[in-house]
DNA sequence: GCCAACGTTGGC
DNA sequence: GCCAACGTTGGC
């Protein structure tokens, strides 16, 4: 079991939207960074938790979280050709891209990211160095504690 | 395998 | 829209 932090532009995909998707679950789809999906296919479970964190927009921070529904599969948008997240050099023989399933959990009242440099505890996350460009973070037991106590 | 150029991210 | 940071690309 463990705890993440994954980031989405409101104006995009936003948790709005997640709320109004079937089941209120959607594909974490469109991650096209190495790194991140290293953590997809490797090391997210069924169960895991993550915060909800809107970045790109007038108020950036954690909105909410999310369960990990499954394992990490292959990113079905990137064998669509006329798809915005189109990658002609993902096969689906060996796919490049991968995704997971996220369902809704609750809301928060805006975390800011101001909020959030406030607390010591916090200060080694991953999402408040500058330069981090990681869509998702792992989050320790004790970071996800504390940002839990905030409300 | 180096590294400059380029593209993207994301807070401000 | 600026710009710092950093990932990716591609020539050599």
């Amino acid at each position: 079991m463990q705890y993440w932090l994954m980031k989405s532009e409101p104006a995009t995909f936003g948790i709005e939207h997640l709320k109004t998707c079937p089941q209120r679950t959607s594909m974490w789809d469109g991650v096209r960074n190495y790194q991140v999906r290293n953590m997809l296919r490797d090391d997210f479970k069924k169960g895991d938790l993550a915060f909800f964190y809107h970045s790109s927009c007038p108020a950036p921070g954690i909105v909410g979280m999310v369960e990990i529904c499954c394992t990490g599969y292959p990113d079905p948008t990137a064998f669509i050709p006329s798809h915005d997240h189109y990658d002609p050099k993902s096969r689906r023989e060996s796919p490049s891209w991968y995704v997971v399933d996220v369902k809704f959990k609750r809301d928060f009242e805006l975390i800011s990211l101001d909020e959030l440099r406030q607390h010591a505890a916090l200060a080694d996350m991953q999402v408040l160095k500058r330069g981090n460009r990681l869509s998702v973070t792992r989050i320790s037991p004790e970071e996800w504690t504390c940002i839990l106590s905030l409300r």
